[in-house]
DNA sequence: ATAGGTGCAAAGCATTTGCAGCAGC
DNA sequence: GCTGCTGCAAATGCTTTGCACCTAT
């Protein structure tokens, strides 16, 4: 097996930069639009090669909205799940240490093997809530 | 505004009960196959449409599988959540209690407030694992 | 120099929509 | 017979891929 080289290019550290400061979830398709209204040069391409290399990296969460968009976002290294507002996108990571046992344990008991598991929690943040 | 009539059609009688017979998520290009296999006369947009209306109606449970793909199940009126196979479908109905609480609590405690939550866990049945 | 990265255009897919004909009620 | 339902074809929208050029190492 070869090391698997990765190279530093100035769009792959535009891109993990953006998502650096902008600590929500963001798809490729907006991170795209920041980036270039910023005058970086990027093509959508690579944002999302960028990303998927970022989410294999596991420095990047991946998840799916209502939409069926993907979003994307850095957030540590732990596993967490995210309290997320329907209306502005701000996020408050979350984590549930006895949800995490309660999911494996359910899925041992009826025999499962492979186990993942997703969870969010969508609700109006107290800023929108006005 | 009118009372919203529904008619009663071959197509939406045969989405309603192939859903009764598998217990099982199935995307609506499956089920849509599988009418076809079975010699039931349906086109591929009204499975989706009569899905679509089933979802609404509350007696079918949506969710975004880890493909991407939206998947359907005909399910009881509590709330629960899903154990599901990722290779055959297969589900199971799980609840958690704890989870609930867990969830209100947390967004409560960051203010958030008209508070939904969503739990699916995926993995491979005992069947699949062979 | 050379393997990996980039980006345009085009392909893929699941899902939705326009519209003319069909069928419950 | 009115109104909702159907289904083909075409459109949409997100994401991936083919491929020739570029660039970090």
């Amino acid at each position: 097996m070869s090391p698997a080289p990765v190279r530093q290019t100035r769009q792959r550290t535009a891109v993990s930069d953006a998502l650096d400061e902008l600590q929500e979830f963001k798809s490729a398709q907006e991170l795209h639009e920041i980036l270039r209204r910023r005058g970086n040069q990027i093509g959508l391409t690579t944002v999302y090669r960028s990303l998927q290399a970022l989410v294999e990296a596991g420095v990047v969460d991946l998840l799916v909205n209502d939409d069926g968009e993907t979003i994307y976002r850095k957030c540590g290294a732990s596993h967490h799940h995210h309290l997320v507002c329907r209306d502005c996108g701000a996020t408050v990571e979350v984590t549930g240490p006895a949800v995490e046992s309660w999911a494996d344990a359910m899925a041992r008991e009826h025999g499962f093997t492979d186990v993942s598991h997703t969870l969010e929690i969508f609700g109006q943040c107290p800023r929108c809530a006005q």
